[in-house]
DNA sequence: AGATTTAGTTATCAAATGATAATTAAGAGG
DNA sequence: CCTCTTAATTATCATTTGATAACTAAATCT
């Protein structure tokens, strides 16, 4: 198979999918943090816990600017630190209550778009997309160790 | 079908989309532009040519902030602004032969990591994949008007 | 025990970004 | 012709971000 042909998709594909992120979660942020926190907080909420670490591989950021960024939504009481007690350098990060409740905000609104989005799908439609995220996600886009 | 389910799949399917794209494009970005800057080549790449409202459309950003990030990427002659013949207010973007010849160099490098991460797929699984990705770019991903 | 590595913090500074207001110029509609 | 809207620009300022250096503390290695 042309390996060529279907990276020239994958590039347009991936376009496409930050494209509707982006329409999506449109007005889903709350004003009182920035985008890298949101970014952060998402991350959080779909994986908690999350160690600093993990924050800074999959955000491409530096562990100084992620601990001044967790230091900020600690500060606005959106998130708590754990102490590991094995290793007691590690943390895991978790979402606050308060935390929790935004979270649950922002994604009740992106549905509400997505479910626009998805309106005229048909039951067919919708297996299909389906397995075909489930498919991506295991052979393309997994964890990458 | 259960959309609720399948807008919870959506939402770890896009977080690992973003996740691997950011791996992907590791040490892909050239240095003398910053990463907003290589977001809008990127784009202008994928769909030139592009006008700076459709622009500031799919990257999220207003009019003042897109037009002061293409005068940069003009300054470093990276792109080139061309006049609507029609509608003299209009202005299409497209990348300049230096701005073509950088993108280019980012793609082979993204193509690269690509080209490692499928490695172990079989000629069964890149089908599989390709066409995925066509079900979920013309169900799900699909331009919005 | 001593050296090295790992996890995270603090401080600092330049640069990039976001947001807003004011402006120009060209279309579109009445 | 006049008003309204659209496309884009310029200027400005506060904030956020990125990058780097120096540091603490705990774990691991030898």
């Amino acid at each position: 198979m042309d390996k060529n042909a279907l990276f020239n998709k994958l590039v347009s594909f991936t376009t496409s999918v930050h494209r509707v992120t982006n329409e999506l979660t449109k007005n889903a942020k709350p004003d009182l943090i920035s985008q890298v926190q949101y970014n952060i907080l998402e991350q959080i909420a779909v994986s908690q816990p999350v160690t600093p670490s993990e924050i800074n591989d999959c955000q491409n950021m530096s562990m100084p600017n992620t601990s001044r960024e967790l230091n900020k939504l600690n500060e606005k009481n959106l998130i708590i630190k754990i102490n590991d007690s094995q290793d007691r350098r590690k943390q895991y990060i978790r979402l606050s209550q308060e935390g929790e409740a935004i979270m649950n905000k922002a994604f009740a609104t992106i549905e509400s778009h997505f479910l626009e989005r998805i309106q005229g799908a048909s039951e067919e439609d919708l297996k299909e997309m389906e397995q075909s995220i489930d498919i991506l996600q295991t052979k393309l886009f997994y964890p990458n160790e």
